[in-house]
DNA sequence: AATTCTCTAAACACTA
DNA sequence: CTAGTGTTTAGAGAAT
């Protein structure tokens, strides 16, 4: 255990360092602050949402005086406000891209923003402004969700998981009331972002279902975890319940921190707060829960457990924070071991084509050519990697392994670093606006199919999916066995064909 | 200062 | 024809 660290000190967000008392001690501790020391004094890795009130930003630069300036404002509030905005940038400098782009916080961005210091004074539907969210009490307080978070709420709401936008619109409404008064135009963000998020797929319409205009909408199982996990972070109150009145338990705990709408709200209570709840193993190893999404429990794959169980080693409290550090830069150093691969799971996480699983902001275009900085990789890799290999910590439950298998399924998809995404697509717009010219000019060429956004793409071919799957399956084990090339010349000449056959009905 | 990211607006095509 | 839906582009603005 370290020395106690100077206040000024950057403690390791990322969850560098590791835990071996359980949280609840701390809450039993007496007043979170103090906990909060005393686990920094530890060297406790903290859950991010506990941890932020706290920790100093890396990057620095939260902006409080820039909080709603709202007349009337209580010193309170401009406290929580000052710790939301602590809190949105810590969660973004946590670095996962996925979680980066889908932001749980609406506006991370840009984007006109409840409270900034507009020249416009705020409209009533804005009062509220960037104040943590409470929408009981403040209806028109502007939800902390991006709309990727809203979508991915509603339809996972929905019983068939799967919803047109009209029912999407009304989940909204129905849940968040600030919707209700604002401006039509979020409508149309919630049609921008299911068109080119990459998490939201559109179904084909069952020709029995009647649901009049446009499809239904589904969230892609690909990138479910990270919405989930994107979810899981949205900030909320410090002063919530969880932290004004220490709960004596940890089941206590985990049934309280983290309320993913608000307590007690339709969607929490349908998903029995077991999408949102942070098992003990979890709180017990924040870092893993900060990088990874791991939330155990949260509908486990269709996977067999036996043959994922992890050699994982189990963390004992003899490891420093150095060899911590260490290990998680050797795992991260470019060369990411993966524990556990099932080239023959079908896992539908499992990607088909490491081509799709990227988005303009990745490191290559369809063409290859490479105009990206990805810069996702860069800032985002290291520490979120290095957390990611952390996950061999513990652990005795099963809800843990559970957790590792989940990861390591993830780990498995096979690309360099992955994940970039999420909406990414959506939020790469910058990189699309960079592709523009470029692939204006290669469409002129006639390579339209091939420069085709990859949402587009996505939903353009359905119908030779399965045997693209069977291929790409097929090309996974025989990479292993060191053809891979070989496939790669059959099925790039069979899709040449198709495309081929394709392109002239579609110009 | 440059880049990244999200939101917003709008245009347009398509469809019920 | 209208309204809703889906796609795409452009730009604003905050954060990094």
């Amino acid at each position: 255990m370290g020395p106690v660290m100077p206040p000024s000190k950057k403690p390791e967000v990322s969850g560098i360092s590791v835990a071996s008392a359980s949280m609840s001690h701390l809450y039993q501790t007496g007043s979170l602050s103090r906990a909060l020391q005393e686990a920094e004094e530890l060297d406790l890795v903290l859950p991010v949402h506990l941890a932020l009130p706290l920790a100093p930003l890396p990057g620095g630069a939260a902006k409080p005086e820039k909080g709603t300036a709202t007349p009337g404002m209580e010193d309170e509030e401009l406290t929580n406000l000052n710790w939301l905005h602590e809190s949105k940038n810590l969660l973004n400098s946590f670095g996962d891209p996925v979680l980066r782009s889908v932001s749980p916080v609406g506006g991370e961005g840009g984007g006109p923003r409840n409270g900034d210091p507009d020249d416009t004074p705020p409209s009533p539907s804005m009062v509220g402004g960037d104040l943590p969210y409470d929408a009981q009490r403040n209806p028109n307080c502007k939800p902390p969700y991006s709309f990727s978070c809203l979508i991915f709420m509603a339809i996972e709401d929905a019983p068939s998981k799967r919803l047109p936008v009209k029912e999407i619109y009304n989940w909204i409404l129905e849940h968040f009331p600030y919707f209700a008064n604002a401006p039509t135009g979020w409508k149309n963000s919630v049609r921008h972002n299911l068109s080119l998020n990459k998490c939201f797929k559109k179904v084909d319409k069952d020709r029995s279902q009647s649901i009049g205009k446009g499809s239904l909408w589904c969230v892609d199982p690909e990138y479910r975890q990270n919405l989930i996990q994107a979810l899981k972070k949205t900030p909320y109150h410090p002063h919530a319940q969880v932290f004004s009145t220490p709960p004596t338990s940890p089941q206590a705990y985990q049934s309280m921190s983290s309320p993913p709408i608000w307590p007690g709200s339709p969607f929490f209570r349908k998903n029995g707060g077991v999408l949102l709840q942070v098992p003990q193993g979890v709180i017990r190893n924040g870092a893993r829960m900060m990088s990874q999404g791991l939330y155990p429990g949260i509908r486990p794959l269709p996977i067999n457990p036996l043959e994922s169980r992890t050699a994982a080693v189990r963390h004992t409290d003899e490891h420093t924070q150095s060899e911590q550090r260490e290990r998680g830069s050797v795992l991260s150093g470019g060369c990411r071991k993966h524990i556990i691969s099932h080239p023959a799971c079908d896992s539908p996480l499992v990607s088909s084509d490491p081509k799709e699983d990227h988005t303009y902001s990745t490191n290559q275009s369809d063409d290859g050519s490479d105009y990206t900085s990805d810069s996702s990789l860069r800032s985002n890799g290291p520490v979120a990697r290095d957390v990611a290999n952390d996950s061999d910590f513990d652990d005795e439950d099963d809800e843990d392994d559970k957790s590792k298998i989940q990861l390591e399924i993830k780990k498995e998809e096979p690309r360099d670093w992955p994940i970039d995404t999420i909406d990414s697509a959506l939020s790469s717009q910058q990189h699309n606006k960079k592709r523009h010219h470029f692939l204006k000019a290669k469409q002129r060429m006639g390579v339209a199919s091939d420069t085709l956004p990859l949402k587009k793409r996505r939903t353009e071919k359905p119908p030779e999916s399965d045997d693209e799957e069977m291929k790409e399956a097929a090309g996974s084990l025989l990479h292993l066995a060191g053809v891979r090339a070989c496939l790669n010349n059959i099925t790039n000449r069979t899709a040449k064909g198709q495309k081929e056959q394709k392109e002239p009905t579609k110009n």
